[in-house]
RNA sequence: GGAGAAGUACCCAAGUGGCUGAAGGGGCGCCCCUGCUAAGGGUGUAGGUCGUGUAAGCGGCGCGAGGGUUCAAAUCCCUCCUUCUCCGCCA
């Protein structure tokens, strides 16, 4: 029999074996595993949340989350290890008497009590392990399905209203004429056809035109060399489509499969961010001490179905179900990655500030973190239309949440044990809403938009659209 | 889409049921010899994870993945994944 029927690696051969999975076998295993998710990466650290019981679960009580089956925690646990103390043993007799068995083959002699015995040990064997692979599924289940713990500076709340304001940049003046919404400017404009995209595909689709889509790519361009060639980030085009074990690496899966676009006949996922693809870059890899920080600044366009929000920003670029976004990603020591945060949000702070667009940046409170982060800054942008500041920017610190899902880890010298980066994200920024804050925020009476300065060069020289 | 081939440790690679709980190279570490130096000799070299233990240690698992046959599987069977070659189709 095969012996490796639990996982040997906890978290290397989830991914293979989900990847296994991932194509002829993937109908049968949707229709079986949807609601029975077999992945064995856990997201908090067994024997963390095994010696530190009662700290984890005070810790996430401020999110607000349903923690009853947390309290299963402890009993599937224990569970776990007598079955493992049992098979564990029986294993190490059949070694042994197999080994013995073979003496006597050689020899000639007779071995047939043994291999009588032997036949039993086996049987017990598999019916422990079939037990122990329950268990440890419910158990894997169980990990995946708790969040991230906050970290200490990350304010408590209960509502989004109790986010804080950690800093604000930007005048935001009220002009002297009525400021149009960009879903009305635009269109007349010539650079936005909502319209059109509804007929095509259908609500929250837009097509880009003319100098609207010349706009789109020169602050494509202009966020991508900027934090390639200023902020020291390395330049990636990722894949839009990711694989089931990805979108379990950071945390969109198991919880959150309503909000991805999921591919008929293919176990795979429209990306919803790069973070995504580009997090799982490095899944399953030990990375070496020199090469931290790894830094990327990664181009996709975005695919969210936006469950949930119906009737939410129905008009206008905000709320899309395709989205172009430049993605800032940093996998760093674990000891770095407060400061790495800082640093990232600065990054992404730096695009409004060249683009001279008035913002905010909000520390997310426990109720408004997501699943995944430990600590989150949004950076909102002065939006006329809305008179509000609206977030064009989400900048988190994993921690090791994401790292200890999709196994991401480092070594600190050549024989040291391997231990688990801090991963990192944020938006540098979402193109669309970009566009949309340019529209209303530099539109003039006339009816015409300025270009930015920074964006002039980008746009072959034009200073204005009319 | 059709037809073949392959996946073994950092790399190359042997290996068709028990002496392989993985030969042999290369590389790398250490030691020695030699100042004939694009040289010679010796020696060491799974990594990881799970369980157990204060620890040293002990034990389980490991040959792309999953499952099966067997007392026993890198080795036999099934399914899948990936890579390569040829044909077809195609941005």
């Amino acid at each position: 029999m095969k012996r490796n029927r639990r996982s040997e690696n906890f978290y290397v051969p989830s991914i293979r074996k989900a990847n296994a999975l991932a194509k002829d076998e993937r109908m049968q295993v949707f229709l079986i595993c949807t609601k029975d998710i077999k992945e064995e990466n856990d997201m908090l650290d067994m024997k963390y949340l095994r010696s530190n019981f009662d700290e984890v679960k005070q810790k996430l009580q401020h999110r607000g989350e349903d923690l009853t089956d947390l309290d299963l925690f402890e009993d599937l646990d224990q569970r776990r290890r007598e079955l493992i103390a049992e098979t564990e043993e029986l294993k190490a007799k059949r070694n042994d008497v197999s080994k013995q068995i073979s003496q006597l083959k050689k020899e000639k002699k007779d071995a047939d009590a043994m291999i009588v015995e032997m036949r039993e040990v086996g049987d017990r064997i598999k019916a422990i392990d079939t037990e122990l692979k329950e268990v440890e599924e419910r158990l894997e289940r169980l990990l995946l399905s708790i969040p991230n713990i906050p970290h200490e500076t990350t304010p408590i709340g209960e509502t989004e209203d109790d986010n804080i304001e950690v800093r604000k940049w930007g005048e935001v003046e009220a002009p002297d004429f009525e400021q149009k919404p960009h879903w009305d400017l635009a269109p007349e404009l010539g650079m936005l056809d909502f319209e059109r995209a509804a007929k095509v595909t259908g609500s929250r689709f837009v097509f880009y035109k003319g100098l609207g889509a010349r706009l789109e790519r020169a602050l494509l361009n202009f966020m991508m060399d900027l934090h390639a060639e200023e902020h020291g980030y390395e330049e990636m085009l990722p894949p839009y489509m990711v694989n089931r074990t990805s979108m379990t690496g950071t945390g969109q899966l198991p919880k959150f499969e309503e909000d991805a676009f999921k591919v008929e006949d293919w176990d795979y996922f429209l990306v919803p961010t790069a973070e995504v693809p580009v997090t799982n870059y490095y899944r399953d890899d030990i990375l070496k001490l020199d090469n931290l920080p790894q830094k990327f600044v990664a181009f996709s366009a975005s695919f969210r179905s936006e469950a949930g929000s119906a009737g939410r920003d129905t008009r206008g670029l905000i709320r899309q179900h395709q989205f172009n976004k430049v993605e800032l990603v940093q996998f760093v020591k674990p000891e770095d990655s407060y400061q790495a945060l800082e640093e990232l949000t600065g990054h992404a702070e730096k695009v409004l500030q060249l683009l001279k667009l008035p913002y905010r940046v909000m520390s997310m409170c426990t109720a408004d973190l997501g699943f995944t982060a430990a600590k989150k800054y949004d950076i909102e942008v002065w939006m006329p239309s809305n008179d509000t500041y609206r977030e064009i920017s989400s900048c988190s610190n994993f921690e090791a949440f994401q790292a200890r899902r999709a196994g991401i880890r480092f070594r600190r010298e050549e024989k040291a044990k391997p231990e688990f980066v801090h991963t990192l994200n944020g938006s540098g920024l979402a193109i669309g809403r970009t566009v949309a804050a340019i529209i209303e925020n530099y539109q003039q009476a006339d009816g015409s938009v300025l270009v930015p300065e920074v964006l002039q060069s980008y746009m072959g020289g034009k200073t204005v659209i009319k």
